[in-house]
RNA sequence: GGCUAGGUAGCUCAGCUGGUUAGAGCGCAGCACUCAUAAUGCUGAGGUCGGGAGUUCAAGUCUCCCCCUAGCUACCA
């Protein structure tokens, strides 16, 4: 076997602000089978990560729930934790961006480029929230596109007519936290000197680091010329005041990366084995791959080689880009109830059901797998429990039978070199991330055994005690072949292995060639693996569908309704408390609807025309719902003072009231008898 | 509507720089076997490679047009 390789290897960090879903579990679980891969063959592999722990989102989300930003990252990282541990990622360390490691590392790094000149300071003007006292990203800025006079466009640029902009050119803007009206402010950023880089990085993505589809990604980027990348934040944020500034932080994505580092630093601390300079020292001999999806390839492959570089730090070995999860071949939405979390998944079903699944789909390429739920029983059931197990378990009695020795002799020499000669490919396989291509070839060899042991058919031999010997050792060389199997497969399925290493009573090492099994006692089989119950994967569709519903998604689809519901109080958790004053600015008014109808081109929309004692002209999402027959002549409630929106088909002067999940189940709000337009519902 | 990917057997996918009768696994049908977690083995049916035009001695594989699908985004105040 080759020498022995010290290898880094990280999964990207998952933000914690929400739980782990399949979607991430893509990730880690082709990450874990690559370490796992790794360490199996004999090397030295590290494995970490952490929670992506800073940003503006974060902090929100804290002071939604009413918890401090502390309280709320940690919640979500032991919920993480759990996760990955369920689903068998043997992390060497899971830590947090927000850790002290974190901090020295990033103010380290951010100090090696400002004194090398690589940092900038100049101000720029951003839209502020004037209610929150906070800057807002373009993200957080809506109006209307000051070209094409299209409403509800993103502060950066405007979707309908491709027009760029900044958030405050927007006609009408408006902050999508606090709705107040965003004003223009002046603060000082810094940036990274990125275009400095250029002709390094033409050069280090095309140096063998990165997939070719993704180095011909970054080629147009780079062609097109880089902009220097505004890496600091303004108060409040959540993360690492920047030395040196007063009331600057960085932006998480600054330090995001470096969590990386931090995390390994935090295991050093811990293992006197590992030391963290050789493994970042420039001219580093050591391996360093990150695992990511193909989001956030920018910031992997162009900012951070540059900051490492400048910093004195090694750049990576390989950045291994890996594509989206989709479900029954549609992207994860919430909205479509395709969107299962890892927790919800191990509450039904063997994780290891999944690892092999996304084993058969991985390949080196960026392209997306397809979760196809129907084909996930087959294939785990017929391959896994049909096909390997299935040797283990059709020859182990004959071997206990006769005493429970296997037989040193190899009785089919042709078949035993397919696993010998077949072994490297599969390695291979392994190594270049091929998961799919191994698995096959894994599949194949077990395809071999299954003939090779229907053909030698031991259970005939039996019945002639002439040829006892003949049957131990057909048997033998079915348990051998399971065993390389087993192996094999080792990386992808560690309970199984481990289990299949007390039946074997032996240990599963790959770090030599494969050995034959010389005279050896084995143990009572027992079932390895039990059969998916396709009973239970609809269990968890249903269960994702439930959970799509407490979700935040705006919109559940309409098909997904009509699940009884356990709590909706437990869906949707009450809100902050408010006082009276506060409430008493809702001005409610009972409406008449005098006319509703149909809004051309608009999918989801009605047109209502209200009676208050004035007319309101009302914009309602409720087409899936109602019919405008349902509707005219009665009476409902409406949010009479809300600030009139515009909209693509005319200006929305109010809200009407109504609960439900969506789709068609939506109730609006209608009063007892007697009650008049215009009348204030307190 | 805009942007970005794709469209190969019922399903999930292989098919490199164009080159013999287009492949695999699952599923399906028939047969065999009955050791095994209704597992296994053998045989077979199934595709004009989204449609059209073009380049070429030769196209699933290149070019153009069209259709369709998916994702993101846009109307859900």
């Amino acid at each position: 076997m080759a020498e022995k390789r010290e290898i880094l290897v990280t999964s990207a960090l998952p933000y914690a602000n929400g739980s782990i879903h399949l979607g991430h579990m893509v990730e880690t679980i082709q990450t874990d089978i690559w370490v796992r891969f790794q360490k199996l063959r004999g090397h030295q592999c590290t494995y970490v990560c952490a929670d992506d722990a800073h940003g503006t989102a974060i902090m929100l989300r804290a002071e939604q729930l009413g918890i401090t930003a502390e309280q709320q990252i940690d919640n979500i990282r032991r919920e993480h934790i759990a996760d990955f541990t369920d689903f068998l990622i043997g992390f060497d360390n899971y830590h947090s961006t927000h850790s002290e490691e974190n901090r020295q590392l990033s103010e380290h790094i951010f100090k090696q480029l400002d004194t090398k000149g690589f940092i900038s300071r100049r101000a720029i003007t951003q839209a502020y929230d004037p209610e929150k006292n906070l800057f807002l990203s373009d993200r957080y800025v809506k109006g209307s596109c000051p070209k094409c006079k299209a409403p509800e466009q993103y502060g950066d640029a405007c979707e309908i007519c491709n027009a760029n902009y900044s958030p405050l050119d927007l006609i009408d803007p408006k902050s999508v936290i606090s709705g107040a009206t965003p004003v223009a402010k002046e603060s000082m950023h810094l940036f990274f000197k990125l275009p400095q880089f250029t002709e390094f990085l033409k050069q280090w993505t095309r140096a063998g680091h990165l997939q070719s589809e993704v180095a011909n990604k970054l080629a147009e980027w780079l062609d097109a010329g880089l902009k220097e990348w505004d890496i600091s934040r303004d108060a409040p944020y959540f993360g690492f005041q920047i030395p040196g500034e007063s009331n600057k932080y960085f932006y998480v994505w600054l330090d995001a990366p470096i969590g990386y580092m931090a995390s390994f630093r935090n295991l050093c601390e811990q293992n006197a084995e590992l030391d963290f300079d050789s493994y970042w020292r420039e001219g580093s001999n050591k391996e360093l791959y990150h695992f990511i999806g193909k989001d956030i390839i920018n910031f992997h492959a162009l900012f951070w080689p540059a900051m490492l570089q400048v910093a004195g730090f090694r750049t990576p070995s390989k950045v291994c880009v890996h594509g989206f999860l989709t479900v029954e071949g549609k992207k994860m939405s919430k909205s479509r109830g395709t969107f299962i979390n890892a927790r919800t998944y191990l509450q039904h079903l063997n994780p290891e059901y999944l690892r092999y699944y996304y084993a058969t789909k991985l390949s080196d390429a960026v392209d997306d797998i397809d979760l196809n739920l129907q084909d996930f029983v087959g294939k785990v059931n017929s391959d896994l429990v049909g096909k390997v197990v299935n040797i283990a378990s059709r020859t182990a009695k004959f071997i206990a039978k006769a005493g429970g020795e296997l037989s040193a002799n190899i009785a089919s020499e042709t078949l035993w070199q397919q696993f010998t000669t077949r072994e490297n490919v599969i390695a291979e396989y392994y190594e270049t991330r091929e998961f799919a291509k191994a698995m096959r070839e894994i599949m194949g060899l077990a395809d071999l055994a299954n003939e090779y042991i229907a053909e030698r058919a031991p259970w005939t031999l039996a019945k002639d005690e002439n040829r006892a010997q003949e049957v131990i050792e057909v048997c033998s060389m079915g348990v051998n072949c399971f065993r390389a199997l087993m192996i094999f497969l080792s990386p992808v399925l560690p309970k199984t292995a481990k289990a299949s290493e007390k039946f074997l009573n032996c240990p599963l090492h790959w770090a030599e060639p494969l050995q034959f099994l010389g005279r050896h006692r084995i143990q009572p089989f027992e079932p390895l693996m039990s059969r998916v119950d396709a009973k239970l994967v609809q269990k968890m569709v249903e269960a994702s569908v439930e959970a799509s519903i407490v979700s935040d998604a705006p919109k559940p689809a309409a098909d997904l309704a009509a699940e009884k519901p356990d709590s909706w109080l437990q869906r949707a958790p009450l809100a902050a408390e408010i006082s009276y004053d506060e409430f008493a600015k809702v001005d409610l008014r009972i409406a008449k609807i005098v006319n509703a109808e149909l809004v051309q081109g608009a999918d989801k929309l009605l047109r209502l025309t209200l009676d208050i004692g004035e007319t309101r002209n009302v914009f309602a999402g409720i087409k899936s719902a109602y019919t405008p027959e349902d509707l005219i002549g009665k009476h409902t409630v409406m949010v009479a003072n809300l600030k009139a929106r515009k909209m693509k088909f005319g200006e929305s002067q109010g809200m009407v009231l109504a609960a439900g999940p969506g789709g068609k189940d939506l109730f609006i709000l209608e009063p007892h008898p007697g009650a008049e337009p215009g009348m204030r519902v307190m």
